[in-house]
RNA sequence: CGGGGCAUGGCACAGUCCGGUUAGCGCGUCUGGUUUGGGACCAGAAGGCCGCAGGUUCGAAUCCUGCUGCCCCGACCA
């Protein structure tokens, strides 16, 4: 069938519709590759379901040269698998349950059901390893979902599990994994990069996300392009310089400030450097306070104080504790002159600063000329802060980067985890019985699609490239209705075209030419081929790269093997 | 789950405060004609139980109550 637009279902929109907020949703709206169904679920459009297919086709090349097999597992579980993991009450309400037939759940993730059909028939080291993936639908009763494709309630995901008898071995194909991640974000032409990442609920040691930098995302994220160092800003830190010891400063000294209950008044009204204004906030942890001293312009990363306190049981103290334990109110506290005997940590930036500004415990009065060797009981300094835009990189000492982004993909190593819950053990080479130790590596298709979307576009609409693009050339000709030499010229080059190998698509609506380009520009197909009888007439068609804009001319015979050549 | 916003032809919106014949505009769609290299013009047309259910009223898109759905912020997020 010859691919004419005007039997190609293609619901294209030209104005966006309200329910839409981020580029890549808009985008699919308006180029008619979804539609939206329910919250956080969506119908793909033929349009949609090619750049799908062309996604997972994509994937399965990559798994496959690790040594991947391909599965296809339920989506609908019996929920005492999920039980023996522990895992039906981990996933809490994430887990759709079936009401009208009990025992069933809807899949949120497949390790569960890997795991017991390696317990089945996995026997022996002999059998091992093995790489196990599939492209499957998941369901998830997210609270929310939003940003269009990127948070559903339904969504695709090559999930792949490793199985190996040795952490050596989990290493290794935790390596495959992640070399596989790279080479296919690579292809689609994504740029990303890597952070090391908590496991949460998955359990197991070792995991990184592989992100994409989007103003939609809902990670945070510090990175510098320099070095290639990133990490998620809630264990990120920078170069930056300590505060250290200015020469000759005078003894510690009170002084009144009637008017200053911040460190921006303190700034203001005594002429003050904010960075030896240091910031005093008190959290109450297991009912007992700490103060934490930090520089005046910095945040307190609560993630960071719970690693140091080792409980997330805590939370800021309120204004009658302030009183009670530190003798002031807030906007006067301080690390001198403590009302009680209350645990002090600070910052790693304060270590040996003196010259300070603080809170006196007294309410309009402030220090100034601290030294925190001399005057303070800091029990320990720790990295405490979180890391801003614009400082030195840890590593490289380059410029640092904060910037919101999508988590495309997340590897794990899980370990024993799944395997010893479910029973997953194999006789190794001396007859003794062990557990399979696992990997878990995951891709979400469709951010794949939305991330490609969130970083190539323009005020026209979608730029595809080679990888992803529905269709490779677009013919547009013009006033072919009542020009037969352009039908029949721009269906000649249909026909060459395709023989050549090329996704076609031959726009033969009777419509101006201005509302072609207008349409071709959003759909984005890399190639625009412009047949016209101007052109015609010195045997020329005009080929428009989407991306560029370039266009030139090109004599009708060279076409093919132009195009040949170029587009690789 | 807490907070906020919205719901009127396919899309984007006005009308709602202050109730009153046939609910309006732009885009899109259909018909005819004129156009024809960047969303063209003229003429005509189709398409709405104004989210759902109750209530108030002589009369409800408009006021009241309940419900549902969608979007945003937060919480949450293998």
């Amino acid at each position: 069938m010859i691919m004419k637009q005007t039997q190609i279902f293609i619901p294209t929109l030209k104005e966006v519709p309200s329910e839409a907020q981020i580029p890549s949703h808009q985008l699919m709206l308006r180029s008619g590759l979804v539609r939206g169904l329910a919250s956080g679920v969506f119908s793909f459009l033929p349009l949609g379901y090619k750049v799908i297919k062309k996604i997972t086709e994509l994937l399965r090349e990559e798994m496959d040269a690790i040594g991947g097999q391909e599965f296809l597992l339920p989506a609908l579980n019996p929920i005492e698998i999920w039980e023996q993991t522990g895992r039906v009450e981990a996933m809490g309400d994430v887990m759709f349950h079936i009401k009208n037939r009990p025992g069933l759940v809807l899949a949120p993730t497949h390790e569960e059901i890997i795991t017991f059909h390696a317990s089945k028939h996995i026997q022996s080291y002999k059998d091992l390893p093995q790489i196990w993936y599939q492209i499957q639908t998941k369901f998830r009763n997210e609270p929310r979902p939003k940003s269009g494709v990127l948070r559903g309630r339904q969504f695709t995901m090559k999930d792949a599990y490793s199985m190996d008898t040795t952490w050596e071995g989990l290493d290794i194909s935790y390596q495959k994994h992640y070399d596989a991640y790279c080479k296919t974000f690579n292809r689609v032409g994504l740029k990303f990069f890597v952070v090391g990442a908590s496991s949460g609920a998955m359990g197991g040691s070792k995991s990184q996300e592989f992100m994409v930098e989007s103003n939609s995302g809902e990670d945070t994220c510090a990175v510098c392009y320099d070095c290639g160092y990133s990490a998620n800003v809630e264990v990120a830190s920078s170069g930056i310089t300590p505060v250290g010891k200015i020469d000759n400063c005078p003894t510690i000294e009170e002084f009144a400030t009637p008017n200053s209950k911040t460190i921006d008044d303190l700034v203001r009204d005594f002429n003050l450097d904010s960075n030896h204004c240091a910031k005093s906030v008190v959290y109450m942890y297991d009912s007992k306070p700490i103060l934490i001293l930090m520089r005046g312009n910095d945040e307190l990363n609560e993630t960071k104080l719970e690693g140091i306190l080792k409980t997330n049981n805590f939370r800021a103290a309120e204004g009658h504790e302030l009183a009670d334990f530190t003798g002031a109110n807030a906007g006067s506290i301080g690390p001198v002159n403590l009302k009680t005997n209350i645990r002090i940590i600070a910052d790693n930036l304060l270590k040996g600063a003196n010259g300070l500004v603080s809170g006196a415990n007294k309410d309009g009065f402030h220090f100034k000329n601290i030294d925190i060797d001399i005057d303070c009981k800091i029990e320990e300094y720790y990295d405490l802060r979180t890391v801003v835009s614009g400082e030195p990189c840890p590593n490289c000492g380059k410029e640092l980067k904060v910037v919101k982004a999508i988590e495309l993909g997340h590897i794990f190593k899980l370990g024993t985890k799944y395997s010893e819950a479910l029973d997953a053990k194999f006789l190794d080479e001396d007859g003794q019985e062990k557990v399979i130790i696992m990997g878990s590596y995951g891709i979400g298709v469709e951010r794949v699609m939305a991330c490609y979307l969130e970083q190539n576009f323009d005020e026209k609409g979608i730029i595809w490239n080679k990888e992803l693009t529905p269709y490779d050339i677009h013919i547009l000709p013009l006033n072919m209705h009542r020009t037969p030499e352009v039908e029949s010229a721009a269906f000649k080059l249909y026909d060459e075209l395709t023989a050549a190998g090329f996704k076609v698509m031959i726009d033969d609506r009777n419509e101006t030419a201005g509302v072609k380009f207008n349409d071709a520009d959003l759909l984005g197909f890399p190639m625009q081929l412009i047949v016209g009888s101007k052109n015609l007439a010195n045997n020329q068609v005009e080929l428009k790269y989407r991306r560029s804009g370039e266009r030139v001319y090109v004599p009708i015979n060279e076409l093919v093997e132009k195009i040949k050549n170029e587009y690789v």
